[in-house]
DNA sequence: TGATATAAGACTAAGTATATCTTAATTATC
DNA sequence: GATAATTAAGATATACTTAGTCTTATATCA
């Protein structure tokens, strides 16, 4: 193994961007996500119900049921809908878990790993949406 | 699972600090190492195999054998010790074997990874082990 | 030559990821 | 209310990776 997203996240961020460019509020079968975005309909439906637990999306069931984004793709950024799948990032589990290091307080490595994270996230809490949107559309046209 | 460092590349970055806090040139068993750094022998054993492959360390075997470091420690990094190990550290599969993406040059979430994984390695490569060093002389006198 | 130490490959056990299958619950429409 | 469409939720399966051990061979020193 390797620092690495896991596929899940991966098809998490694709489902979230499926929806917002829809625009929130708009209803999209769970077929069609699957099909637009490319992910298994039922490894979906798991990965679906994580981000309405989360309040990512709104989930609505029966017969013409579907998936809805509940925020402004502006104001969802790719850090969160990542760690609502794969739980918070974590470079190296001294980080989150410090028993399982005994020392993390006067470790030098330990410090570098924490920097190293929080830029990480900072750097994924950073973009949103919108601005994964605005990117996809200037390549498009470009 | 989530983006985190694996245990063989936790023990690599102990190894190399353990044989840092010696010096260049010392030789250093392999029971000493795996005491004093808390690392399984035989696992070590591997580890330091990658290490040497990759001229961090040299072995020496036979009786009165052991490690020992080939270069200053301002002159390792944490990147070169850890993707030593793990290989090159990706942040998402698609960035490193673009093939599993079909479209990666034109997919805006593949721009973020791959800012997101320099951003990091970049980082990671501006950490020697004379910086751990220091930073370890200073947690322990204050 | 014997004791000490690492090399290298096979092997194992546990954990995780990536789904799929099945049964149940929910909703719209006729 | 019946039926079809759609998602929920839990169990299960498979493959892969990690973490570590075991065994046999090889190298070095005394």
């Amino acid at each position: 193994m390797s620092v690495r997203l896991t596929r899940a996240g991966e098809y998490a961020v694709r489902c979230v961007l499926c929806l917002a460019r829809r625009g929130r509020g708009e209803l999209v079968s769970r077929k069609e996500v699957a099909n637009e975005a490319d992910i298994p309909g039922q490894f979906l439906a798991k990965i679906a119900q994580q981000l309405a637990r989360q309040g990512v999306i709104e989930i609505l069931q029966g017969a013409g049921g579907g998936y809805r984004l509940l925020a402004e793709p502006n104001h969802i950024t790719m850090l969160e809908v990542i760690e609502t799948i794969i739980g918070e990032i974590s470079l190296n589990d001294c980080v989150v878990r410090p028993a399982s290091c005994e020392n993390s307080g006067l470790c030098a490595v330990h410090q570098v790993w924490c920097q190293a994270q929080e830029q990480l996230r900072d750097h994924l809490r950073g973009v949103t949406f919108a601005d994964l949107l605005a990117e996809e559309d200037k390549l498009l046209h470009s």
